[in-house]
DNA sequence: CAGTATCCTACATGATACTG
DNA sequence: CAGTATCATGTAGGATACTG
């Protein structure tokens, strides 16, 4: 039993899962590792997301140290989000996902 | 945009994660590489798991292909949980998260 | 542009009692 | 033993309008 911000989890990978289990949250990782993008550029590729529940995604990754927000100080704003080197490291977790999907879901490799 | 059941998802990565998504689903089949098992065993694995719930996510393990289910006709009954390969193919990316969650939250390898 | 602010609801999760 | 059957609930996710 491990115990993280008031909550119990039955093991490690219990906990590291429940970081990255929200719907678009792998979605933001993986693009994120191909560059650091902005707010309009993550609602692109997170199709359908509304702003809400995307900032939501966001902070939290944030505050678990997943991902770095930049803030430009200037008009219009520009803000860009970056993959840290924790977030960094589960790419290669979410590419063997992707790539298991592709392999049973779309017949290709 | 991929469909799949009547739903869509934005990319493979986003029908693939969806399906392991569920809070015990890693767990479970974490627990099943070590060995097969059965009812009980996975849920005194799943500390704090609802017979309810845990049969639900079995049933979706199972009809997701990710599981096999085999029940021996005796008295009192005796049910076995495998993974298949498919659910095999997803155990390194899990071992990937569970080694980053120790990294990060236990400080051990 | 990058978000808040509101409001809403479906579903995942859970607690508990019971059964073939 | 391996589940159903019920009932309950929190919260993740969503729709939409608005703002510095």
């Amino acid at each position: 039993m491990i115990e993280h911000n008031n909550k119990n989890y039955v093991c490690p990978l219990d906990l590291g899962f429940e970081i990255i289990r929200g719907k678009w949250k792998s979605i933001i990782l993986f693009n994120l590792y191909e560059s650091s993008k902005r707010f309009l550029e993550l609602k692109r590729a997170a199709i359908g997301v509304s702003p809400k529940v995307l900032t939501d995604n966001l902070k939290q990754l944030e505050s678990d140290g997943l991902i770095n927000k930049v803030v430009y100080a200037q008009v219009p704003p520009k803000v860009e989000y970056s993959l840290t080197q924790k977030g960094e490291d589960l790419i290669s977790a979410l590419t063997i996902i992707q790539n298991w999907s592709k392999k049973y879901y779309l017949n290709i490799k």
